[in-house]
DNA sequence: GCTAAATAGTTTAAAGTTAAACTAAATTAG
DNA sequence: CTAATTTAGTTTAACTTTAAACTATTTAGC
């Protein structure tokens, strides 16, 4: 084996020993920061449920499940039970799609806009500790790390 | 309002939208890179036992439920059920502790130490792509910053 | 046109998690 | 020393998620 070729695979182990310790300390960061986000929710809100409401604050006012069901990564029989809880507080409505008989338009009503600016208020008190101990400077630094990262295992899914 | 108030308030959003974009990154991150490795592993693991194997290898060679539950951040039931799980599979023993009649001491047996081993070999091909995809240096600038991240949520848990 | 394949959403079963109730053991206080 | 409290672990019920089966609709192929 050639020195360059060891050097190599040593490089290569290197790199997936910090790459395992990335993603565990990402999963880590993601268990504490959710926890926390979700007990600060009012409604009795779960996270997946406030995700799509922010989803159509941010991206579209109307989705089919099965849409929402990729933007949030999860299967199309969780986003049926996100829904319907949704649809109980009368934080959105599901209407039948007048173009497609198999598909349904969700859309967020104003109770459901009032509901997700609200719950960013309410969580803002947990995260104030953090946005205070933290840099701007250093999240703005690390979140285009973050989203280079994201891309390669979207682009990669297995 | 003064204008440095002002300013200070303005600082503070901007802060706290970042703060946002970072733990919902972080989330998602989380989430492609646990189904990743989940999918990797050998012998029906699941990362709550990986994770487990893997605190022997990297911590201490016994513990008690009570320590892991803490260590793993997850419920006394999660833990009970876990170690039930790799008990079953000759991963881990668990026995009285003769120091506390109320307490028992788990530890990982030859097997379960193989079993973590393979399941880092396992996991490899799942992460190598990433690996080659994102610098050293990249990773190396990141992991401090998100420990940092991780620090300041452990201690001030709600 | 009609049949076969693909697509959208729901339902179901299995698995895992939490919070709370519970059992048993150890500490603490009086 | 005894009674009350705390601590360790298990169990249970409620809930969420996934994968797969299922229903209904649409699209493609012949």
């Amino acid at each position: 084996m050639s020195k360059s070729m060891e050097q190599e695979k040593a490089d290569a182990n290197v790199s997936e020993e910090l790459v395992f310790r990335l993603f565990n300390e990402i999963g880590i960061i993601a268990q504490l920061s959710t926890t926390r986000f979700e007990r600060s929710l009012p409604y009795g809100m779960s996270r997946p449920q406030f995700s799509i409401l922010n989803w159509f604050c941010r991206v579209d006012d109307q989705a089919s499940p099965g849409r929402l069901a990729q933007a949030m990564e999860v299967t199309k029989g969780a986003i049926t039970n996100s829904l319907k809880k949704l649809e109980a507080k009368n934080f959105i409505t599901v209407s039948p799609d007048e173009n497609s008989g198999r598909q349904k338009v969700v859309r967020l009503t104003p109770e459901g806009r009032r509901a997700r600016d609200e719950a960013i208020l309410c969580a803002r008190p947990a995260f104030e500790q953090i946005s205070q101990s933290l840099p701007a400077e250093a999240l703005i630094t690390l979140i285009p790390e973050l989203e280079k990262i994201r891309k390669v295992l979207d682009e990669s899914r297995i």
